[in-house]
RNA sequence: GGGUGCUUAGCUCAGCUGGUAGAGCGUUGCCCUUACAAGGCAAAUGUCGGGGGUUCGAGCCCCUCAGCACCCACCA
């Protein structure tokens, strides 16, 4: 027999859950044991995550800290469920991104880049990638990611620099890339072309000036000229025409006549296009093909001159009327407002709203500008002999994969994005005039031919071949940092190299893309597209769009807004001083200084307590629903901190009771858990219950994890760990624990008795014990860190062994261990306390204080309930009775029994407690009632309802006569 | 101008194939009960955006209106 000596756990478990010291300890245990490293046994399954990789732009913010809990939660799941899993981390060097955060930086120590050149410009940005993927990856061990480290890449690392040399010559030979003067979206602060993803168009406030152009040969039919309307009168020095409606009856006389262009001495033609809306403006539009996009189509149409205005940063170029030559735009566009007013050409000026295009990283008022690009034929047929898609354009195979449900979209509804996006996508253009990323594999001779290879050396012999002799020079642009990243799938696995590996074969597809909305057209479109042209697999089976965090008023956080979280400081705390600092520097706004240190005071007066890794994570899961935001209010990183405290306390209670430190060695042993087959192990109805949901708690996560619904993982888990097995389970246990104890040490016990009670108190322990450990392991993937922990105390004693919870089994149900009859017992037992105890506070009485009880039953359920009851709802004793005594105090009606507190009444509280009860179910009665006359309801609703409602029924009449009998007591 | 999503308790959000409205936080009492005050027990609060329809029955399906958010688009 084994007596507890004492319950001093003083080396066991602190008090209280301290996150720090856990979380620093763990990581780097993890890693060096190499748990997160891809798996090797080719026969299971594989799992594989690609990381989107952060830009290297800074540091990681609440974004990413949602995405990276999602994907490792998936993946420490999937891991722990047997498969093969390789989470892929990687960071991009986010072209312009990363290159205007480094002249930024350089401008404020008064350096600009071409003071230093691009080479040294470019070793600049190299010491800050370095900088910015060191905080960046730390960051992620913070967070517990469990990415497999000895793959990391980055996208311009050797390899990949590789792929992408290769892809660019392979779909130039294919004849899908192509280089050609086009008009695009120009940033003339950056000097570079941007792709139509990159523009971000805003209505502002602008004008709208109405000038005349006056005919070339003078009035005609008493007209003097024609009046357009335009937004951008600047450009205007390089109309070639003005075009109108064919069918605009104000404007046929005119078709073919010329007018004067104001401010040149050149003459234009009028044009019909049936472009132009008769209702806007004045139905008469200036053609300007260099400059607009429309008009370059228009221009196209018509055959017309592109009359280039503006040099590459935007002032009026050298080719233009003096008078404006190398003024900047917005200056010239007032002169020229100005010279035409003195002409008496303005007609008038209006107000008006307009879409202005904007560089999405500068903020910049882009020009459509004439330059030569490279560029991506999406819609153009591959070469017939393509391995994978012969004759078929990149765009249409996209399509088709994702129409034929290989690849698949959760949630569903944005397929229709996609496809509405790949079904109107226009040529990619791919070439930027920046220094940092991936410079395009061409070469020109001094005519300006053009060799694209996979080196000097390859693009020579091409050019000896077609007779150029001269001297070669390289391109001089990058690649859009969305061509890179487009790679990746593949890329990050070895190809081209390793075209027909082993992890090629095992991790491409990958099972999930985990990434929000705002990159499909930017990232997951162009994967599909590459990833399917170069290897003829899908980059992946299923893109998860996930919500975007904004903060608690609902506003994309942005650093240069000053809203920012960084998931660091919720980790570890941060006094409201340093956050200040942290939220009003980088401004985009500088001015806005003192207003985001305000509402910074008022949201966190007292900065941010240390949560810990374990809660953010847990917070991120249970924000991750299928819905569009998320409003991040760090207040619910405060509930789930406690839950980890819970969980914490609750192990601590669970190793007291099993095991005991010697007085005098102040060794710990285990008290007897049942692990020895040999021993007899008694179950109580109670254990077996909370056994029977913890198979549903299996179920359930299991099927959430499948559908992607982490908030319900969290949840559940949740809710059983700290209602069904912390609010109920420990207390029926103490109860149990308590029983066997009195009998042990009862001088006058039988032996039968004895052993009953050492068998009780063995499966009540048993209980304890793997019930926690189980949820430990189901736990683990959202809240790794204080899961090993607890693990490594709990496990030993529940008969587990194992370095680390990481590589244990994820707990599968048992459905053999489904117990109906134990939940109905716990459950009326259940609601038997609920109405004692309610009792207790209708009647005020003290928690503190035990009372007296009366109950009408001696069933054999009843009895059952009794000790659980008494402990539970502070009985004192419990007085069975026949009848209750027929006095005025309240009684609760359950399904078990009557019962009665054998207190003094209020009888004013009493009557009017008891009218409240009796008006709820008198309506309740009506309805139900209402229901069960309506004979169609009776007729149609399937049986089983319709029962369903009579039961109802005839319960709460039942319960109304009990309730209507008290209160004839009290008058 | 098109398209998508959203509108449920004071706040943030769950509600599966239609069958008696839920959670967390917050609020209000009372308790430092030997796992946990980062806690326990109890309590209050909803014409599920408005209107119409289908159905025995609608938060859920259909129509319509309103508001919010986002995405796409070439109106000078």
């Amino acid at each position: 027999m084994t007596t507890p000596q004492t319950t001093n756990l003083a080396n066991a478990l602190a008090k209280a859950f301290d996150p720090v010291a856990i979380e620093s300890h763990w990581y780097p245990v993890w890693e060096a044991a190499g748990y997160f490293n891809a798996g090797a046994v080719a026969d299971k399954p594989a799992f594989c995550i690609q990381l989107p990789p952060p830009n290297v732009t800074g540091t990681l913010h609440m974004g990413h800290a949602f995405n990276q809990t999602i994907m490792d939660a998936m993946t420490r799941h999937r891991r722990m469920c047997g498969d093969n899993t390789l989470w892929l981390p990687g960071t991009d060097h986010a072209g312009i991104a990363t290159q205007i955060v480094v002249e930024r930086n350089l401008e404020a120590q008064k350096i600009s880049k071409h003071d230093l050149g691009r080479d040294k410009f470019v070793e600049e940005i190299w010491k800050w990638k370095q900088f910015s993927g060191d905080t960046i990856t730390q960051q992620m061990r913070r967070l517990g990611a469990s990415t497999d480290w000895s793959r990391e890449y980055f996208t311009m690392d050797p390899n990949l620099n590789e792929a992408v040399t290769e892809v660019f010559v392979r779909l130039f030979e294919d004849g899908l890339i192509y280089r050609g003067k086009r008009l695009v979206n120009w940033d003339p602060k950056l000097k570079t072309a941007l792709s139509d993803l990159e523009v971000v168009s805003e209505e502002e406030d602008g004008h709208l000036w109405h000038i005349q152009y006056p005919f070339a040969d003078g009035a005609i039919d008493g007209v003097v000229g024609l009046t357009v309307a335009t937004t951008r009168p600047e450009t205007m020095l390089g109309d070639v025409a003005i075009m109108v409606h064919p069918e605009d009856a104000r404007y046929t006389n005119f078709l073919g006549k010329h007018v004067k262009l104001p401010l040149t001495d050149r003459v234009i033609p009028i044009i019909a296009d049936d472009y132009v809306d008769p209702a806007f403006g004045t139905g008469c539009v200036k053609v300007t093909p260099a400059h607009d996009f429309n008009d370059y189509a228009v221009g196209q149409r018509h055959k017309l001159e592109q009359i280039n205005v503006l040099t590459l940063d935007a002032a009026i170029a050298a080719t233009m009327p003096e008078a404006y030559r190398g003024l900047d735009r917005f200056v010239a566009r007032k002169k020229i407002v100005a010279d035409l007013d003195a002409l008496q050409l303005l007609i008038k000026t209006e107000k008006h709203k307009l879409k202005v295009p904007r560089g999405d990283r500068t903020g910049t008022v882009l020009e459509p500008l004439l330059t030569d690009q490279w560029f991506m034929a999406v819609d153009k047929p591959a070469p017939a002999n393509h391995p994978h898609q012969p004759g078929q354009s990149i765009a249409k195979k996209a399509l088709e994969v994702v129409a034929s449900n290989e690849i698949k979209f959760v949630p569903e509804h944005w397929v229709n994005t996609y496809n509405h996006w790949m079904n109107n996508i226009q040529d990619w253009c791919i070439s930027r005039q920046l220094w940092w990323g991936h410079q395009i594999p061409a070469w020109y001779d001094e005519l300006g031919n053009c060799f694209v290879g996979r080196d000097e050396a390859e693009a020579t012999a091409k050019a000896r071949a077609a007779g150029s002799l001269g001297v070669l020079r390289r391109d001089a642009d990058v690649l859009d940092t969305w061509f890179s990243s487009a790679l990746v799938p593949f890329s990050s696995l070895g190809w081209p190299q390793k075209v027909d590996s082993d992890l090629m074969r095992r991790y491409l597809p990958s099972q999930v893309m985990v990434t929000g909305s705002e990159i499909i057209f930017f990232w997951v479109a162009r994967m599909i597209m590459m990833t399917t042209y170069f290897t003829g697999k899908i980059p992946f089976e299923t893109v998860y769009i996930h919500a975007t965090v904004r903060d608690a008023e609902g506003k994309k956080m942005s650093k240069s807004e000053g809203n920012v979280i960084d998931p660091v400081d919720l980790i570890d705390g941060i006094e409201i001083e340093p956050l200040l600092v942290k939220r009003t520097s980088g401004l985009r706004r500088p001015e806005t200084a003192p207003k985001v240190a305000e509402r910074t005071k008022k949201e966190f007066p007292a900065g941010i307590p240390a949560f810990g890794s374990d809660a953010l994570r847990f917070t991120m899961a249970s924000y991750a629903s299928l819905g569009v935001n998320v409003n991040f209010d760090f207040k619910r990183c405060e509930g789930y901190r406690n839950f980890c405290n819970k969980l914490w306390n609750a192990t601590r209670f669970v190793l007291m009771n099993c095991q005991v430190t010697n007085d005098e060695t102040g060794e710990l042993s285990t008290l007897d858990v049942g692990l020895n087959a040999a021993d007899a192990v008694y179950l109580s109805p109670l254990d077996n219950a909370l056994i029977s949901n913890l198979q549903q708690l299996e179920m359930a996560v299991n099927r959430a994890f499948t559908e992607f619904r982490l908030d319900t993982v969290a949840a559940e888990i949740y809710q059983f760990v700290w209602i069904e097995y912390c609010d109920w389970y420990l207390e029926f246990a103490k109860v149990q624990l308590a029983q066997s104890r009195a009998v042990l040490e009862s001088a006058t016990a039988t032996p039968a008795e004895r052993d009953h009670a050492t068998a009780a108190a063995r499966g009540t322990r048993r209980t304890l014990l793997r019930v926690l450990e189980v949820c430990l392991r189901l736990a683990h993937p959202l809240i790794p860190f204080i899961t090993e922990e607890l693990w490594q105390k709990v496990a030993p004693l529940a008969g587990k062994e194992g370095a680390s919870i990481c590589i244990q089994p994820f707990p599968q149900a048992q459905p053999e261990k489904l117990n109906a009859d134990a939940e109905a017992f716990v459950a009326e037992l259940k609601l038997s306390i609920d109405a004692v105890r309610n009792l207790r506070g209708e009647m005020g009485v003290s928690p503190a204080e035990k009372v007296p009880l009366y109950v009408d039953s001696q069933s054999a359920t009843v009895m059952a309930q009794m000790p659980y009851l008494c402990a539970l709802a502070k009985v004192s004793t419990a007085h069975h009775v026949a009848a209750l005594p027929d006095v005025n105090a309240p009684v609760a009606v359950t399904k078990s029994a009557n019962w009665m507190l054998d207190i003094k009444v209020d009888i004013a509280a009493e009557t009017e407690r008891l009218n409240k009860e009796i008006v709820k179910l008198d309506a309740e009665i009506a309805s139900v009632q209402l229901k069960l006359s309506n004979a169609s309801f009776v007729d149609r609703a399937p049986p089983a309802v319709v029962a369903a409602e009579q039961q109802r029924l005839a319960d709460r009449i039942a319960k109304v006569v009990q309730l209507r009998a008290q209160m004839a007591k009290l008058s």
